[in-house]
RNA sequence: CGGGACGUGGCUCAGCCUGGUAGAGCACUCGCUUGGGGUGCGAGGGGUCGGCAGUUCAAAUCUGCCCGUCCCGACCA
């Protein structure tokens, strides 16, 4: 027996998560240039499919797809002071071109807020050009000083909806709708259950008046933010002059929104159901649903179980894997480490029984199912697959969670997880939205991830730093 | 960007301390064999030892600088 490829998430979680990707072929580092990654063709194809379901949403709310210019003037991320303040730090600048210095450096865009405001104040006139509803799927560079794949690379790859509204309270409705259609895919997609809060006012985007999130629970415990929707309030609209004309004749500036996710989606995907032995993809993600692999010993089997196997893959849609050459245990573990869903075996002895025998990568059960039951069972089978991984994650979620009613309480859940041993936990408790608090948590390595839109618990109560009544217990935890 | 570890055929690593003809296992190619969870045997191909300088008669090995990866910290989706 070949000993596994993949370190055990108990030994180290974060070696774990680094053999996963690896073995499932989903990426690997660049190597050549610092921070930034290859996707392949395993990953790239559960970012497309995932691309799918969010750009279906987007258009279904009424969004059109935009693309902006990469290269933004520098002079840019000065017009609006936290947002340049948010971002230096991570810029990556082009300074010369065509063997020239360039008279104005461009920045390579680490968000799109202020091309975008340019161009929305040349579009914006009147009341009747809004709302503007626009997303850009794009890649994005910001220099970060410590990277993981999927999880925070230099170059890594978004959608980014950007939105201008007449009035504050449609923007915000806005916000929340995107968050919501952030949520569903997060949950309904990718089996990912998710904590929709509003981010605390020192972790919120750079130049927004609120941010938003949907927060994760990775294996080890810890927070994973999978999501943002940012309310610009006017801050965009007045650094770029966005103003359209209402219907009184007056000059407004616009109320703007911009919300995103990444490719750190996949990342978050990985760490919620992988297990040791490898990638497991809910099947709504999954390239391929099912393999079947074919085992014979002579050449008259062979030719007999092939036959059957292609027959029966074709009506069902799988893929056959009919390498010569590799033993079919050596598949068996191929296509586990790969995340495919389900693994069909078709020998000999199924042919005459007249079954396949089915395995399921989520919990690793085999059992044999009569070949002309295929077609219309899998689907059934793959959708109880997906709420089964979605059921596990949530109770992992709560399992993990607990209340604390002290300062103390809360360091004594947090302050030894770290992201390799695991054992992080989500702590609920009353804090307030300060930033105190914030500098509190930080002392242990946590952070408030968000305030949740829905209280689950016991309402108002004494800030544990402060003191003062706050309304409810927000989510803390140690974080990606 | 600070601290630590590391970089040797595609992969995992030995060799380095104590300088002297570059190794193993896996993978790959060919042949036979095998096939219900990584078959076995035999033959074969493949490496400017991360890069650049330096010390030396001689550098994978010693020294310096640089690049990259991983972990920890500060910054972040």
């Amino acid at each position: 027996m070949a000993e596994s490829p993949i370190t055990s998430r108990a030994q180290d979680f974060a070696t774990w998560y680094q053999d996963v990707v690896l073995q499932g072929d989903m990426a690997e580092p660049a190597e050549i240039v610092k921070g930034c990654m290859v996707i392949k063709a395993n990953g790239y194809a559960v970012w497309e499919l995932l691309q799918r379901e969010l750009d279906d949403r987007f258009k279904a709310t009424g969004h059109q797809n935009y693309y902006f210019p990469m290269l933004i003037p520098q002079s840019f991320l000065h017009k609006e002071a936290e947002h340049v303040e948010g971002f230096s730090p991570e810029l990556a600048v082009v300074t010369m071109a065509g063997g020239k210095q360039l008279e104005e450096p461009y920045v390579l865009r680490p968000t799109s807020e202020t091309i975008i405001g340019h161009f929305f104040a040349k579009w914006i006139k009147s009341w009747r050009d809004l709302p503007m509803l626009l997303n850009q799927w794009a890649n994005i560079i910001r220099w970060e000083l410590r990277t993981r794949m999927f999880l925070r690379t230099t170059e890594f790859l978004w959608q980014e909806g950007h939105t201008a509204h007449s009035n504050h309270d449609e923007a915000v409705q806005e916000v929340l709708r995107m968050l919501d259609v952030y949520a569903d895919v997060a949950e309904n997609v990718m089996a990912m259950p998710v904590i929709k809060g509003l981010k605390t006012q020192s972790e919120k985007f750079a130049g927004a008046l609120q941010s938003y999130s949907i927060e994760a629970m990775m294996q080890n415990g810890f927070a994973l933010q999978a999501g943002t929707s940012h309310d610009l309030g006017q801050n965009f609209g007045k650094a770029f002059d966005v103003q359209f004309q209402n219907k009184e004749g007056q000059l407004e500036y616009v109320w703007q929104t911009s919300w995103g996710v990444s490719t750190r989606l996949i990342g978050g995907l990985i760490m919620s159901h992988s297990d040791d032995k490898g990638l497991v993809l809910p099947p709504k993600l999954a390239p391929v649903k099912a393999v079947m692999v074919p085992i014979y010993r002579k050449d008259e089997e062979k030719e007999k179980v092939l036959e059957a196997a292609h027959r029966i893959a074709k009506d069902v849609g799988a893929k056959v894997d009919d390498r010569e050459g590799q033993s079919p245990g050596a598949k068996f573990f191929h296509w586990e480490r790969r995340g495919v869903p389900v693994v069909l075996e078709l020998g000999p002895r199924d042919l005459a029984a007249g079954n396949a025998v089915v395995k399921r990568r989520d919990t690793g059960t085999k059992e044999p199912m009569p070949q002309a039951d295929l077609a219309s069972k899998l689907p059934v089978l793959l959708g109880d697959m997906q709420k089964a991984m979605y059921d596990a994650a949530k109770q992992r979620l709560k399992a993990n969670t607990v209340l604390a009613n002290s300062i103390e309480e809360v360091e004594s859940v947090l302050k030894d997880v770290t992201a390799e041993k695991g054992g992080g936990k989500f702590v609920m408790a009353h804090l307030k939205d300060d930033a105190r608090c914030d500098a509190r948590m930080k002392e242990f390595k946590a952070t408030i991830r968000c305030i949740p839109l829905v209280d689950e618990y016991d309402g108002p109560g004494k800030c544990i730093v402060t003191g003062e009544r706050v309304d409810r217990r927000v989510v803390i935890a140690k974080a990606y």
